[in-house]
Formats: structure tokens, C-alpha cells, sequence
DNA sequence: TTCATCTGTAATAAAAAAAATTACAGTACA
DNA sequence: TGTACTGTAATTTTTTTTATTACAGATGAA
């Protein structure tokens, strides 16, 4: 559960919020306090996958692309996780070890399992169930 | 799930296959391939948490605190977790917006439920299943 | 006793990752 | 044609993680 999932979600609530009124990356930042360059970074990621929709040019801005209802919240740790969380493949464990040697595909196989677990859990809850709770 | 669940799931793995005979932290790191303090400084957090016994000076070395059996996945991870994931305390979203106000607690809340889903899947396992995959 | 081989821990440095900042081209409205 | 936005890249700063070094203390054995 890194940082970018913090960000992608208080944006999409922001923007669910909005009633199709367009925000501003600026007006986004300032809630969330960070720099409007990284919200504009963000939704730039969560455009591509469909769950923002973008306005260039003046009075332009950012809402949702699908219905709140429609976005789940799984789909939202989907969209932000970067690669596999599993570790560094740089720190190779010794091959001649046959723990070593076999680990990486163990906790490979078992960090999927997490991974299923999870999504499931936040499949289970959409963008407007967790909106509402800011009424 | 960080690095560090990688490093401990791996030396209880090493402890539990050695049969109650001592391993040095630089057979240890030797395994993993990484520096042998690193490996005596989350043994030092395993030990606290009662996982691994140690025995100091010559001949020295490490073994389960616990039989291999009785040590769920879970109990590793819970070990290794530093402090709730919850993003950047750091970072105060905006009080006066009713979005930024509120929403570290919802997060926390939601946060809280991933682990106890987690948790609850990390504890269906314990180290010595994890440990016949490498037979 | 004294040497060799471990652990325990702290201090420091190096590397990697994350976050912030700055800048500016492109777009659209008025 | 000016203004107010987005889109994106380049760069710097900060934070976090990992590695290294060092050495005191413990224990067993010659």
C-alpha cells in the first residue's frame, strides 16, 4: 500500500464529489497538500487506465470517467501498484543455496495469493460507498 | 509487504531446515547475499519476538525460537511490519476541505481491514509448510 | 590465560526511491 | 491575442533503505 494509492484515491473522491464540475489540479493539490504537478502526474496514470476524464485549455480541469459507482476500489490499487511488490530482483540470492535458489518463486507464488486476497477485499467496495462517508 | 518480510521469511526458512544446529549470520547473509550485520540486526527483532534463539561467542549462532510448526507467516510479518503503513503522517491534507479533513481516518480504517485480511491469510500458513517446498 | 570466533549494536556512508520543484510547450476559451 | 488551464520532462531535494565498518562483549578451546 505505497503513497500513490493515498493520492489516487483522495483525488477520485474529490472529483466524486464534484457533480461533474470540472477541478483543477491546483484546487486538488491544495487538499491534499501536495505539489499540482504530481496531481497532474497521477491522473495523467488514472486517465490511461479510464477512471479520469481531463479538460485542456482554460476553464479546463478534470472529472470522473465512469460513475463512481462503477470504480472500484481494487481497481484503483490496480491502476496505481507499480510492478510486482516483490523484491528487489536485484539482491539475487545465492544460487548454490537451495534455499537461495528457490525462494524468489516461492514468495513469488505466495505474494500472489496476498495480492488475491486483497483485491478481492477492495473489489468489494466502490469510489461512491467510500465518498459517502465524507457527507 | 517491504523488504525485510523477504530477509526474515528467509532466515526462519534456513533455521528451520537445519536441523536445531546453530547457523552464523555469515552463513546466513551468504544464503540471502547480504551483509551479515544486516542479518544480525532483524535476527535482533526476530529474537525480541521470541522467533529465533541465539547463543553468543565461539561456536555461536541462531535457531528457532520456536518449532517451525508453530510459527504462522502471519506472526513473521506482524514482526517485521514496522509501523501502520498508513501513508505520511508527514503529509496533513488540507483541514479546512471536508475531503482532506477527514480522510486519513477513512483511509486508516480501510487500511486497518487490508490487514486483517492479510493477516488472516498469512495465518492459514506456518513456516514449516513454507518450508517443505524447498525439499 | 589467551587466542579465535562468534554475537550485539551503534555509527556512518552509500545507494536507491520518492517527492517536490521548476519550466515550458500545447490547448481552449473569451 | 491574452489568460488559464493541462501535459510532460528535467532537475533537485528529501527521505528511506541498504551496506559498511568498527568494536565491545561472550564463549569455548588450546
Amino acid at each position: 500500500m505505497n503513497g500513490r494509492f493515498q493520492i489516487a484515491i483522495h483525488i477520485l473522491t474529490l472529483l466524486s464529489r464534484a457533480n461533474n464540475e470540472l477541478l483543477s489540479s491546483e484546487y486538488i493539490a491544495g487538499s491534499i497538500n501536495i505539489n499540482p504537478a504530481l496531481v497532474r502526474k497521477e491522473i495523467s496514470n488514472l486517465r490511461k487506465k479510464g477512471l479520469i476524464k481531463s479538460k485542456e485549455g482554460k476553464a479546463g480541469g478534470y472529472s470522473l470517467g465512469i460513475p463512481a459507482h462503477e470504480i472500484k476500489l481494487s481497481a484503483i490499487y490496480q491502476a496505481v501498484k507499480q510492478q510486482q511488490i516483490l523484491g528487489q530482483a536485484k539482491n539475487v540470492p545465492n544460487p548454490y543455496c537451495p534455499v537461495g535458489k528457490q525462494i524468489n518463486k516461492h514468495l513469488q507464488h505466495l505474494y500472489g495469493e496476498m495480492e488475491d486476497v486483497l483485491s478481492a477485499k477492495l473489489g468489494a467496495l466502490n469510489l461512491a460507498e467510500f465518498s459517502t462517508k465524507f457527507d
